[in-house]
DNA sequence: CTGAAAGCGCTTACAG
DNA sequence: CTGAAAGCGCTTACAG
């Protein structure tokens, strides 16, 4: 391991620690040439590069970021940590990933550990399960933005899909085509996850703009590996809906492998639109119809809110909620 | 921001920090139970949490990992990554993760950045691009371990799959099913890059075994949105493959793009096999033929490696190629 | 069984 | 224009 030290780079070149740090912090106002000159070669030749963890207890700032997903596997997760990773490398910071696993327990966890790892702010997409928490982080101005999930309580800003729109314009698409029997299926809803309410809310009222009733039985929500038995339920009674809507991309999953399983002909026997663009829906027969959601810039809108908020901690922010347009990409299976 | 720290803790509690330093570490050996008690309520009224920043410093050890991915958005890299968090996490390691994007520019960036943050270790999937790099790495014993990808020159502990293997499974069930007129289609090769390397000289082995003649025009790589154009010719000539084997994911994409608009039926017209198990394999018409890679135990298998490595650095460790077997799941498109 | 002191590698007012 | 000194919040020999 390296050990030069920025009191190796004084001696070397012959001036002091002090010298060297204004160097490197390119505080050349009162620097002679020949010492900026002498400094830059003993650099080079001794291969030193800054201990940044001193730097960062001294400046109690680490550069680095903290995001708890609720799971990394789920593509919108992905897609979202790649875009904060993007924008926080342009601003030079890093990003420690945590997978909080929807368990309070574990998101409580992290929390401390980047806490504690003296992360300079943090985006989670929150359980839900630890309000009081992030009231104290709250009220010790600890810099926080939400993602995807909004905790109605707390006065921090968040980044959400307008999820009613998707709803809505899915419910649109399928009316164009003539399908008022229309159902939704969703993951189960223990634990009031934001897009799973905002969505079904956003199916309810659609409903209810276009006068259609709504009907009980139209609506399930089930725990996933369920849905398999609640299509059958579904789909098997006598006035089953003509068209499906599925919350989400593992939703959707559930229902194409029913449809495949029972030869229901998408979109003949049943039209589907699901929430999340997929990465087949293209090449599926037929192409799904989806309504995408923009990740990349949700991602961006997130890091840039929460960066800002970092250099700036004191300013009295209010607390906003972003709301970003849902698209629907009309392909063949609606 | 709260700034209670050692000095407060030992002063609340009536003692001195080095006694906060014991019980903080758990060196309960001789201290007394009353002192013991006194910290513990100290910690507590005060809501003390220790800085790592400033044990770092000290220890020379931050407990966090690096981990440079290709692209975070390639499934293959989530599962990884997915699995080398779950991993730390119970060695109470955090993972910062980079996308190098294929770049060994930011690749390099990347490294530095990690080396000046301290981070005990690194996991990267190489580019090929820092070859100079890894060298002086090695040499100053910093611990590093390569994932998916192999650089021969360097002793480093590297996780592969068994890519010959991939192919061989997928090339014999091809001929099980009668067909030896098997295309493989590649990504581009410009940058050398092991799996596709491994897994070409599989399919041509796999031929070979079988003394079916090796034909160039069946082996075709290009950038992913030349595929169309190439399955064009290949598919368009009279003495075209009846089968072909996709190397990765997002060729097998084009593959299915393209069967579906020329509507070519799989597996009457032309069986398909992709290495990478998609998520959608189980429910697409026809049920799609993978070769998985178990994503999951290499990542922890990686970090496994990594963090026994950091915890003994002295130990002369051999480095080893660890190998993975790829595991045919047979559904029908083959 | 516990405390004073030195030190990890930086930065930054301040003095000159 | 530059250097000596203090300090960020810990840990750890060492002395008692």
């Amino acid at each position: 391991m390296k050990a030069v030290t920025i009191s190796d780079v004084a001696k070397h070149a012959g001036t002091s620690k002090s010298t060297v740090s204004q160097f490197l912090n390119e505080r050349f106002d009162y620097m002679r040439e020949d010492t900026k000159k002498r400094i830059e070669v003993a650099i080079e030749e001794l291969g030193y590069s800054p201990n940044i963890v001193a730097r960062s207890l001294k400046m109690k700032s680490t550069k680095t970021i903290g995001v708890i997903v609720a799971n990394i596997l789920h593509v919108f997760s992905t897609q979202v940590i790649r875009s904060i990773e993007d924008f926080c490398n342009e601003s030079n910071f890093h990003v420690i990933v945590c997978n909080a696993d929807d368990d309070p327990v574990k998101e409580k966890r992290y929390i401390d550990m980047l806490r504690a790892k003296q992360v300079d702010g943090i985006i989670a997409f929150p359980t839900g399960g630890n309000v009081d928490l992030y009231k104290r982080l709250v009220s010790e101005k600890y810099p926080i933005v939400f993602m995807d999930r909004m905790i109605p309580e707390l006065p921090i800003n968040t980044v959400l899909l307008d999820n009613e729109k998707a709803s809505k314009l899915a419910v649109d698409a399928f009316l164009q085509k003539g399908h008022d029997q229309i159902g939704m299926i969703s993951p189960s809803l223990g634990k009031c996850i934001t897009p799973r309410m905002e969505r079904i809310n956003g199916y309810k009222n659609a409903l209810l703009d276009h006068q259609i009733p709504f009907k009980q039985e139209y609506l399930v929500s089930a725990e996933i590996p369920h849905i398999q038995s609640v299509l059958e339920t579904m789909l098997g009674s006598p006035n089953r809906p003509q068209a499906l809507l599925a919350l989400n991309d593992r939703v959707l999953f559930e229902i194409l492998k029913y449809t495949k399983e029972h030869q229901i002909r998408i979109p003949e026997d049943l039209a589907v639109i699901g929430i999340d663009d997929v990465s087949f829906a293209n090449f599926y027969s037929p192409a799904l119809t989806t309504v995408a959601q923009p990740a990349f810039e949700m991602g961006k809108k997130a890091a840039e809110l929460l960066l800002t908020r970092i250099s700036n901690k004191e300013s009295e922010v209010e607390a906003e909620i972003f709301r970003f347009e849902p698209q629907l990409i009309k392909r063949s299976s609606c």
